[in-house]
DNA sequence: ATTTTTTCTGCGGGATCCCGCAAGGCCTTG
DNA sequence: CAAGGCCTTGCGGGATCCCGCAGAAAAAAT
């Protein structure tokens, strides 16, 4: 058995190394990538590793890397060890993982020993942990109690990246009044809507860009959640008869 | 002479304790807080003690602790120890440093030994002390090659919080056309700008929105950068006769 | 199968945004 | 002082956004 870890802080990493060395002592060999570029590569090489990786890092971001090993290698095991807890993460983690799979998220803030369990219950156990806090963001969007739906967020997102409502409407084969329908349901969502006689804010915000200027603050938005639905954006418009 | 530790990440913490303790033997005391408003409790205590801080901290993000630190003893001395070089973070921190402060600013990736040559530097031989790389970005971005000029950046700041045009006005102080026309400004620096007959990307984008995803994406803002702004926003707010 | 609820869609209009045009400052340069 | 920049401001108009209203279509509930 060996452990993969992909980190690109060298602190965190040699730690981490540390740590699996401890929680497994049954593993024969743990190999480290300072960027998920390098990590899809030694995990492409070295099939059958168990991986260990920070969300958020410079060269390529973790839920990118971990999109493309686990589409080469659906089984494998991934525990995501991350400062944050943001909505964004964990709403971008858990749309990739894939039916069945067993994996982990814990914060870099808990313990060691429950770094070390989490270890020992995925890689050995097959069984899934997830911190009590990304749980809890989980729960609420998911659960759509206070959280979007999986329209809204898109929809967010397409705003978020600057596409105006007849793009949008263009990308999700939906009409331009609908598109507008589910911008209004957002707005209301987020606490940005301006019940109509309500002069209370007397047009001080453009609900538009108010409402993703919110969903930064709130963190349901992210630079990385930015970077990949801007990848995914490029890669439709290319797709795109050129009008 | 003390030194105070301000920083969220316990590894990160005892490394640096570490090696505050190999540079500057002559030290005799240092103090740790965890995040920014227990970093300026301390300070305040312990006048004259040196500070070495990260940005990005989550209780309270070190550039609001560093402007109220220096806004209680300007000549404190502080060495920014951070991960990135984003525009948002430099430029935040070089508009806060008070007249003749004497600070540093290094990344984390850099070596044990840099770090510990600029702790010597800074609070030995009060000499500043800048990552090439940082000094990079402050050159970009205040000598205006390629950058923005304080006007620009401002109004992106408002057009990301999600104002009007005419809340901009009434806040900055000038008329709705100045605001656009500075907006147009935007929009051109930012490579958003839409050539009038070009209609390469046929109306694809609003602007507006746009601006700021590609601010965002190129890190010209982020995340605590939006946090100070939507601070001073709210209390401008409050200052505001209610319309 | 029928009712209820949600979502989609077009229409219309007021507010906002985007921006060319042109006139009036201020400030530098010759 | 005049000439040329740069910033500001008003005006005007086309495009876009925001959204109430109401009927059609789809989905969910009974």
């Amino acid at each position: 058995m060996k452990v993969l870890i992909i980190e690109d802080d060298p602190l965190h990493r040699s730690y981490l190394n540390e740590a699996v060395r401890a929680a497994l002592p049954e593993c024969d060999g743990v190999l480290e990538a300072e960027n998920g570029n390098a990590g899809e590569r030694l995990a492409r090489d070295c099939k059958s590793a168990h991986v260990v990786m920070d969300l958020q890092m410079s060269e390529r971001n973790g839920i990118e890397a971990a999109r493309t090993i686990w589409k080469e290698r659906p089984e494998t095991r991934i525990l995501f060890w991350s400062n944050y807890s943001d909505e964004a993460y964990v709403r971008g983690v858990s749309r990739i993982v894939p039916m069945g799979a067993v994996y982990g998220y814990v914060l870099k803030s808990a313990s060691d020993d429950r770094l070390k369990l989490a270890l020992r219950s995925i890689f050995i156990e097959s069984q899934c942990v997830i911190d009590r806090e990304v749980r809890g963001m989980q729960q609420k969007s998911l659960g759509n109690i206070n959280g979007f739906t999986e329209a809204e967020y898109e929809i967010l997102v397409d705003i978020a990246l600057g596409l105006t409502d007849r793009a949008i409407a263009q990308r999700r084969n939906l009409s331009v009044r609908s598109v507008q329908n589910r911008l209004q349901q957002l707005y209301i969502k987020l606490g940005v809507y301006q019940p109509l006689g309500g002069q209370s804010d007397d047009g001080r915000f453009n609900l538009r860009a108010r409402a993703v200027a919110v969903a930064l603050l709130r963190k349901l938005l992210n630079h990385s959640a930015l970077e990949r639905a801007e990848a995914d954006l490029s890669a439709w418009l290319a797709r795109q008869p050129h009008n």
